[in-house]
RNA sequence: GCGAGUGUAACCAAGAGGCCAAAGGUGACCGACUCAAGAUCGGUUCUCGUAGGAGUUCGCAGGUUCGAUUCCUGCCACUCGCACCA
């Protein structure tokens, strides 16, 4: 091939661009977008590829058109992941070294340092910076930081100051997942089996018998008023257990789990369950209750023992009716207390006998207490003695009173079974203490959130809805860890600030972080962040000029105008950067607008390092070249889409950008001067340069490359076409190439800086001035003449196609003078129904008769099948036919290698001739 | 299960009441140029049709309307999130 290599050009174009994108503050007007900076643990793919260029298409085009643009990117370091991967590597774990050896490409010496965890985060840093550079990333890179650097932990200390004044951190005791054998609380990816498993908060109501507590645990402590008896397993063995120093009775596995619940538990020793059954006990709002046998009863849910409430819970019911059908306990009768529409007044027992279930053995009885509780829950009401209220209310209500008054405490449970570490031991439920929280909860800061979100500009629109969602149900957010890598809360430096937590307002950071990075950590007290972010005067503040500069560079950043990030943090970092915004930055330094990725898939399935599907974006560079990855990512799909990465579509990525770069470095041969097809190709240009313009504006950049890159491209190809044999076209050319170089140059920049070069440009296309339309250079008539020339084109070539003939003449007959009018009057009618009327007032016209109504019955049609907007055209002036059709019978020659005539149809008596409409000609083929 | 969103021809994807048999791209097929090509250029790509036409389509089933890919209802399928994890 000619063209030139494209690693070559990226070579050479990357020196040129090493410090071109550091910007300062400036007089004019600015655009700062961020990015969700990468925890840089492992190798980018190329779906972190897009994350980054996406943005960069939108920065670059702000940048040529004179905005001073700030793109900056650090690394998240915080949190625990790199502390596992590197214990995993130390101790030489297959799984992990084949990935960071084989997939990732770690050289072996390199490696061997990764069992130090902070060795990975700056290789891969380093990694980072280097593909991101050699993607064409326009970032600037004096403003990189991590987030354990001692100045941006003296920052996260200042906002954490902030946050706690507001009110917003509080401490509190919180149920975790927790390994007993790790002693640590586990994430979902810490989790052998049962990652989905919820926590759920159970009431312990305690019965008395004799001296002991016996707690049945219930998620519907307001059915107390319904207990007819308690079920106890005769199955298992019971403990007698001291809690807290009272005598309580439970399953073996509930003492276990209790003793993580902030209670002190001593095991006294055992009690059949067939000990219990038949015994009396009592609770003050329900009296005496017998205990009954149940298999159903399971000792490893919760306290191992339950109240029966039969009138309501299914279980109950026809655990209850198995023992009456053997003839026991026939004296118990359910009692109801609760109404709820669809059912009468025993629920369960309705539910039970619709389902015709036998015992309660039957699989079913799962769905149905599912469909009970679900019932009553959404519309059931107490009955009038016990309160009358909603059972939604009831259930708390009746919570706290025994809470308050009977001594119940709270349990926590998973609702599935089975939640096992990795180490390969049960986790259970562990209240932690001294846990600090973000009261996200709070409804009024809340509704600062919600009132922040309305006056923000949100890419795509329909993630609106996704937010205001989020922050209604957002709750507190434990925001303290004892592992990983962080910063410590500044009151209470046991705990470490939680990653998610430490990644919300660094956006600031970025404004300065240059600046402190050549500041010792120790001067940046919560005094001098206040002054540079606030504007707070403290005295003694220390090196007052260079906080002043930083103030002012601070002032002319923010707030950001847009944030980038891909659409599964809407629910976490999105939502939680703007409560944070708004409990520390005033109204003007507020964020403005966000735009919400779509995910990448990888021939078609997900992407993903730990099963291997992932192609790196390094690789892919090597193979394809850096532009074509670019115009792939930000070309297949617009930026809020999923995308596909598929080798055989990016291939002919690569072939459309060499096409592009040959056409332009061709057009520089047009020698002609400029006619009538070069001022068509110019007014077309006008409307891609605005519809290129107005979809980067809106961040769609599939648009914008439809528009630019097959927007022209179509018009040249017809353009060539239409040249005369043997022409290389006009020196227009070069002026059309100058404009499509740079529109296409935020998305292949290194192909564009290459051809802004080569078009004689001094400076970099990344900085040229954005084309902008001229409204003297459209031209509608000259577009409206070549539109009717090419669905001419187009009908003969249709014509040729079904009747197989080789044609020895081509007529073109165009629409008599009276036609034309009769087209004009249909056109502009508003009402179709009297056009023939008013048409008919013309002497002229009916004399021509049934030929005026055929007329105007085939321009009706034919209106309707036209763009309203050529309509219009044709209303406003109908073009001259006949001199356009003479004017490219050459053309149409040459096109259908037979001569072409062009005739006014009224002087015609061909019968096809008749046919003859405006803006539709009619075709003789002969 | 709950919340948000999506479903268009072989594939990706535009269209948001009549401009729609539905842009653009990809792939496939046919030609041209070539010793040859995965390179380039032109054409075709729902079905039927010897005159620019007709017929059937836009997840499925209903409904509103003179008219629906576009609006409403229900169903089905897929994607993301459901928390202490980046």
């Amino acid at each position: 091939m000619s063209s030139p290599d494209m690693r070559q050009i990226e070579r050479d174009i990357l020196p040129l661009w090493e410090h071109a994108f550091e910007p300062d503050p400036t007089d004019g007007e600015k655009f700062y977008l961020t990015v969700a900076y990468p925890y840089p643990s492992g190798a980018m793919h190329v779906g972190h590829g897009r994350t980054y260029i996406a943005p960069d298409v939108i920065a670059r085009f702000w940048r040529m058109r004179g905005r001073t643009v700030l793109y900056p990117m650090a690394f998240h370091v915080t949190g625990a992941p790199v502390i596992g991967i590197s214990k995993r590597i130390a101790r030489g774990d297959p799984k992990a070294v084949s990935l960071y050896r084989d997939l990732y490409k770690v050289p072996d010496d390199v490696l061997a340092q990764f069992v130090d965890p902070l060795a990975i985060v700056r290789h891969f840093s380093e990694e980072y910076q280097r593909v991101m550079s050699s993607c064409g990333i326009s970032i600037d890179w004096r403003r990189r930081f991590t987030t354990v650097d001692p100045q941006y932990s003296k920052f996260i200390e200042w906002q954490w100051k902030h946050l706690r004044e507001g009110n917003h951190v509080l401490k509190g005791a919180h149920p975790v997942r927790y390994c007993p054998q790790c002693d640590n609380p586990v994430g979902d990816h810490d989790l052998l089996e049962g990652d989905k498993a919820e926590i759920l908060k159970f009431t312990l109501v305690m019965f008395r018998w004799n001296d002991t507590f016996i707690p049945t645990a219930t998620l519907r402590p307001e059915t107390i008023y319904g207990v007819t008896n308690l079920w106890v397993n005769p199955e298992v063995t019971y403990v007698r257990i001291l809690l807290d120093g009272a005598p309580w009775i439970v399953s073996r596995e509930a003492a276990e789990k209790l003793s993580f619940q902030d209670h002190t538990v001593e095991i006294t020793g055992e009690i059949p369950g067939t000990d219990l059954i038949d015994q009396t006990v009592s609770h003050p709002l329900c009296g005496d209750v017998p205990v009954l046998p149940a298999r159903f009863v399971d000792p490893d849910m919760a306290s191992g023992i339950v109240m029966s409430v039969p009138a309501h819970a299914p279980f109950d019911y026809i655990a209850l009716r198995d023992l009456q059908t053997e003839g026991k306990y026939t004296g118990i009768e359910p009692v109801p207390l609760i109404t709820v529409p669809g059912y009468g007044t025993v629920p369960a027992k309705e539910a039970v006998e619709r389902a015709g279930v036998a015992n309660q053995d039957d699989p079913r009885m799962e769905a149905l207490t599912q469909e009970v509780y679900g019932a009553e829950f959404a519309h059931g009401r107490l009955f009038d003695r016990y309160g009358g209220s909603s059972v939604r209310e009831a259930r708390d209500s009746v919570a706290s009173l025994m809470m308050d008054q009977y001594g119940s405490v709270p349990m926590y449970e998973f609702d599935t079974r089975s939640v096992v570490c990795r180490c390969g031991s049960n986790v259970v439920v562990k209240i932690l203490h001294d846990q600090w929280f973000l009261q996200y909860s709070d409804p009024a800061w809340k509704a600062q959130v919600t009132g922040l979100i309305g006056r923000m500009d949100l890419v795509p629109p329909e993630v609106r809805a996704e937010f205001e969602r989020t922050v209604d149900w957002l709750k507190d957010w434990a925001c303290t860890r004892r592992v990983g890598l962080g910063t410590r809360l500044p009151w209470d430096p046991d705990w470490l600030i939680e990653p998610l937590s430490d990644s919300t307002v660094y956006m600031a950071y970025y404004t300065i972080a240059h600046h402190l990075a050549t500041v010792s950590a120790d001067l940046l007290t919560p005094e001098v962040f206040d002054y540079i972010y606030l504007g707070k005067e403290a005295s003694g503040l220390p090196e007052r000029e260079k906080l002043d500069l930083m103030r002012k560079e601070f002032l002319f950043w923010y707030p950001y105008d847009f944030r980038f990030s891909a659409k599964d943090l809407i629910s976490n970092h999105l939502t939680f950067q703007l409560f944070h915004h708004v409990a520390i930055f005033p109204e003007p330094c507020l964020p403005r607008g966000m735009v919400v990725f779509g995910m990448g898939l990888l021939n078609g399935a997900k992407m993903s390092s730990s099963k291997g599907n992932v192609f790196l974006l390094e690789d892919a560079v090597d193979e394809f070249g850096a532009d074509t990855v670019r115009m792939f990512l930000v070309g297949s799909a617009e930026p809020w889409q999923d995308f596909d990465w598929r080798n055989e579509l990016v291939s002919s990525t690569r072939k459309q950008i060499d096409r592009f770069m040959n056409t332009v470095l061709e057009c520089q041969a047009g020698q002609e001067s400029a006619g009538n097809l070069d001022r068509w190709l110019q007014s077309r240009l006008q409307g891609h340069i605005a519809r290129t313009t107005e979809a980067l504006e809106r961040f769609q950049t599939r648009q914008a490359l439809q528009e630019a890159f097959f927007g022209i491209e179509s018009d040249l190809k017809w353009y060539r076409r239409r040249l005369p044999a043997g022409s290389a076209g006009s020196l227009y050319l070069k002026e059309l190439c100058s404009v499509w170089v740079r529109l296409l140059a935020p998305v292949i920049p290194f192909t564009c800086e290459y051809l802004w070069k080569e078009l004689g440009g001094d400076d970099l296309v990344s900085y040229a001035p954005w084309p902008v339309t001229g409204p003297a250079a459209v031209d509608s008539r000259l577009e409206l003449a070549e539109d009717l020339l090419a669905r001419t084109v187009e009908d003969i070539e249709s014509i040729l196609k079904i009747i197989q003939i080789v044609p020895s003449a081509i007529a073109i007959y165009t629409a008599p003078s009276w036609k034309k009018r009769v087209f004009s009057a249909v056109a502009a009618a508003e009402n179709k129904n009297t056009v023939v009327r008013e048409i008919m007032k013309d002497e002229e016209m009916r004399k021509r008769g049934k030929e005026v109504t055929d007329t105007v019955r085939q321009c009706t049609t034919l209106i309707h099948r036209l763009p309203p907007q050529i309509i219009q055209q044709l209303i406003d002036d109908l073009p001259d036919e006949g001199a356009i059709f003479s004017a490219a019978a050459g053309f149409l020659s040459k096109e259908f290698s037979v001569p072409v005539s062009v005739r006014d149809a009224g002087e015609s008596s061909h019968a096809k001739a008749a046919l003859a409409l405006p803006f539709k000609p009619a075709i003789v083929i002969e």
